[in-house]
DNA sequence: CTTACCATGTAAGGCGTTACATGATTCA
DNA sequence: TGAATCATGTAACGCCTTACATGGTAAG
């Protein structure tokens, strides 16, 4: 395992959690990763093969009928692999946000078109607000159940929810001064 | 120019300022982009190449002496290729933070290994808010000036304090949990 | 019986970084 | 004169997504 991937480490964790399928996993990332580390079908796969290819997970056919399934387990190898990856210090937190990157060129087209950008980035993120809220009460009474794990995944949960009620109170002055500089105009 | 990397609209934009070097841009994008968008020179060089050969931009020497000096000036077809593409809807706001990744693994270790990224994590985003403060007070000002842009680089650096000011409180709140979880341990 | 979801996987390619290589110029 | 900064560029490769391909199963 010379050349490990974030994304291993990712896999790893989860499957530190309970035995998964590949699917299991891209569902689960899509209910918990996916604000600050989403993943696709097209890499989840074939990490699973390297993964057990170098002994951090097995694998077990738990196929029923004619459908092929197959959940991978976490090895004594795996974790400790994954635990020193977690006490060295975080690389890189990076962001890549379209919306903003339009809206710093805004100028060449207007107010109008930067409103519209941004009502079109308030929309989603409200959406996302709506999604994130029943995940986030529900963690709030699981953190504090038997299962310590809870209390992290509450963590990244409030992350998510402050920044997102961040952008939407940015949004909400944004589109107030560009309106009053378009006013100012007319 | 079949095939448009949104690098390309990001360099296009900042020409759009003003005639620059490869170099200029680097610096320039590490002063304003670099929050939502960030670039190295292996990238901005090939780009800024094949933007000229598709006409989008033009190169000028300006060589002083022996050291090579190539500034970079946007052509109409470059500014109204631009405009087309600020007008359509963004597509991605991603964000890849190692620090939540970690932080979501976080009882593998226990409370106190957590409590050290995210020490770290905020050590970084006071060091950013140091950054961005003189800019945004800069920008302030400005963007009641002629220079119409400036309004649109103090919203976007708006959203950076905003940004980093909610992460801030997050770290307060998350460290204040983590320290309590780990005292009823004791 | 058909729609939605379960389930696995691959191929091609997009999009970028890191590290290297090279040298001029400015300032203390 | 040495360090920092200016200035350009390439090669190798990391890392992931999109789109495709295939089919089983459950529920209405």
């Amino acid at each position: 395992m010379a050349n490990a991937k974030k994304m291993d480490y990712a896999i790893l964790g989860l499957l530190c959690h309970q035995p998964m399928t590949g699917y299991d996993i891209k569902k689960w990332i899509d209910k918990s990763l996916r604000l600050f580390w989403g993943i696709s079908y097209g890499s989840i796969y074939p990490t699973l093969s390297t993964l057990t290819a170098n002994g951090m997970i097995s694998a077990s056919d738990v196929s029923t009928n004619e459908r092929t399934k197959i959940a991978y387990t976490v090895t004594d190898k795996g974790r400790a692999y994954l635990q020193k990856w977690l006490e060295v210090p975080a690389g890189k937190n990076e962001m890549r946000y379209e919306t903003l990157l339009k809206l710093f060129f805004g100028d060449e087209l207007g107010p109008e078109s930067s409103i519209r950008q941004i009502e079109v980035f308030e929309k989603k993120v409200r959406a996302e607000l709506e999604l994130l809220r029943p995940i986030a009460e529900r963690l709030t009474t699981l953190s504090k159940s038997a299962d310590s794990a809870h209390l992290y995944h509450y963590l990244t949960c409030q992350f998510g929810l402050e920044l997102y009620e961040g952008d939407l109170r940015w949004c909400a002055e944004a589109k107030k001064l560009l309106k009053e500089g378009f006013e100012q105009k007319l």
